[in-house]
DNA sequence: CCAACCTTGACACTAACGTGGTAAGGTTCG
DNA sequence: CGAACCTTACCACGTTAGTGTCAAGGTTGG
């Protein structure tokens, strides 16, 4: 059968075993178990991994925001009551959106700009420059 | 006119001001400003800001993710990349999601847990004990 | 005009996420 | 049966999120 073991998974996703453990237990990749406990990667889940890898990659997103994202996915009180709070009309036209929603989703490549960049420390968020 | 400026909003709705300011940068709530860029909190606002502090509550969520459900909310090339992702069929009946997903979410309060309880410091997470 | 606000910017610190190791002990297979 | 895997558990560490506080300077109102 074509089902890889843990670390043969890693190398053809690019994950680490390690981090192929963590999604596991971030229940957003789960592979099937051998008799003996074996983690085995079938083709689903090794495309599901490398689709995972480009999603984070193409919007800079956390492990923890896709798992969120499953979660509210999943419906339960919780989508509901998300979706209740997004739905208040609150901003206006032209609002902060793509203006300030920008800048904090950049805070975090100013910040590694900052500390890799400049003298030593600088680990700093908010407001326009 | 009753916009409360940040002290009182901050006292009224339990966030600091400092939060406030967070909260403003992560672009959940956005206060109108005075001609001199004072932040006015009005009605909308507040009730925005207390209803925010029950969902986090509520649901144990962080500022980030509601921030990031936010920026699901309105569509565009995440939303679809994230719903196709999550589209895919991978689990199986009587899947991961009640209880590895439990693990997952409850690694926090294990590690609070066991930092402060057991000797020292012991923030570790994952698996099954 | 001055006390009491407000603004942005920056420093500091804790908690949580992401990630790599290592240790102790099973499983596989030539 | 031993090398080379696997498992869970735990430690360490860098980064990000969250939050307080302080400084320098503008605004407000009696």
């Amino acid at each position: 059968m074509q089902a890889l073991t843990i670390h043969e998974a890693a190398e053809t996703t690019g994950w680490s075993s390690r981090m192929l453990r963590y999604v596991e237990a971030s229940g957003l990749v789960t592979p099937a178990r051998s008799p003996s406990g074996y983690r085995l990667y079938g083709p689903a889940e090794l495309q599901r991994l490398r689709t995972l890898a480009e999603l984070l990659e193409a919007f800079d997103l956390a492990l923890s925001d896709v798992a969120f994202a499953a979660r509210l996915d999943k419906g339960g009180e919780l989508r509901e009551a998300v979706r209740e709070w997004l739905s208040a009309p609150a901003r206006k036209p032209a609002d902060v959106s793509a203006d300030d929603w920008l800048e904090f989703e950049q805070e975090k490549h100013e910040r590694l700009l900052a500390t890799a960049g400049r003298r030593s420390n600088e680990l700093e968020l908010m407001e326009r420059s």
